[in-house]
DNA sequence: ACCTGAACACCGTTCAAGT
DNA sequence: ACCTGAACACCGTTCAAGT
């Protein structure tokens, strides 16, 4: 008895989801829902634990350690906004391709406003996040811009969409707290407006500089 | 006996300064130290404590409690910046204005980049701030700029280098475990360098965008 | 006012022991 | 293989007691 999946019901806290068995991809999933309803900062080993209703000790059979569960919850969130199959579909020009990757990237951090600072903060490491990155590489080679510089491009306009998402994503779980939900919904179209913006104007801006460098390619 | 400026000699780690009498203003630079030499997460009260070779609790007697000592850090990081001091002096336009304040931003990145996170996800509410943004946006009205999407705009280019810098900083602090210290000035430059086209280039796009906008001004 | 140790309620993680 | 409680080495902070 005791098991994870039976805990004695009266002392089990009221947990949304409980009936399912331990796994790497449960745990991922229940940490996730954790974060977005208490928090990141309230997020322990042991407090997901309690609210899966098993033992600390338990998840360790499932996960390294709490950096380990950190690069799964990554993982699951990077599956989750598809954005990675967006530079695998067909797009006219490497502008269309980096607004709709930053556009999922974007609606990563509406959808997942508490989680998305550990995937903002996360090292590029993951090995299909590289494999995004070269297709949108080839893209802006195809407009005449040289590798190296399309990292430093891609380095440019994702440092703008953490900058600016981070910020939003933060304002956003914080105001969970505060009982201001019914206006906030206005307020933050407005915001997410100014980021499709200012992306479009960053864009504009190398357009400029691609111009000015490559004249005589056309 | 055992006061904080005279621990006992045989207990006392080799710490570099502990002659200074407790004070608000010694134990945030002594955070400040603590951080750029060991890393953020180390930080903690009890480690900056034994640090300053005096009881965990003493610090408190000037310090209300953990943020409140990383809002002293971000306070004195800013006023050594002398970021605040930019929008004081004479430049001819917004231009000149924002470069100077976002070099100002990314200097301190480069001389604190253990630090820099604290200030980069730093609650805007500090005073001295709100008031370096509102001579922006004087300088954004003048060129022509509406006061609401002066606040827009510098809110971009804001995350932008925010961005860009918090992931430069985090790597930069990274690397100090690791022994790459001899080739990494040059390839440091050369990312910064990357920084300030990147700045150059998003300032280029809201020209374009304000000459749009306001032709039959001139 | 300033400093302090003990204590409380937390962490992540190792270990030895269970099934 | 999976699960577990006890234990270890940490946290921030409160409290009561010292000077």
């Amino acid at each position: 008895m005791a098991e994870c999946q039976d805990p004695l019901r009266e002392n089990a806290p009221p947990s949304p989801v409980e009936a399912v068995p331990l796994s790497r991809a449960s745990i991922t999933d229940a940490a996730i829902d954790f974060i977005e309803d208490h928090g990141l900062d309230r997020l322990s080993m042991r407090a997901l634990a309690t609210e899966l209703g098993c033992g600390t000790m338990s998840l360790y059979s499932h996960v390294r350690n709490r950096d380990d569960l950190v690069a799964a919850i990554v993982g699951e969130l990077l599956e989750r906004s598809g954005i990675l199959a967006v530079t695998a579909s067909e797009f006219t020009g490497w502008q269309q391709l980096i607004t709709a990757s930053l556009h999922a990237y974007r609606d990563l951090a509406v959808d997942y406003p508490g989680s998305f600072e550990l995937l903002a903060l996360a090292p590029y490491d993951v090995a299909p996040v590289v494999e995004h990155l070269e297709r949108l590489v080839v893209a802006l080679r195809r407009a005449g811009v040289t590798g190296d510089r399309a990292y430093e491009v891609l380095g440019a306009l994702d440092a703008y969409a953490t900058g600016f998402l981070m910020v939003w994503a933060r304002a956003q779980a914080g105001r969970k707290e505060s009982d201001e939900r019914a206006s906030s919904s206005l307020r933050d179209l407005r915001t997410l407006e100014v980021f499709d913006q200012g992306l479009r104007v960053f864009i504009e801006g190398f357009e400029l500089e691609f111009a000015r460098n490559e004249p005589a390619a056309d």
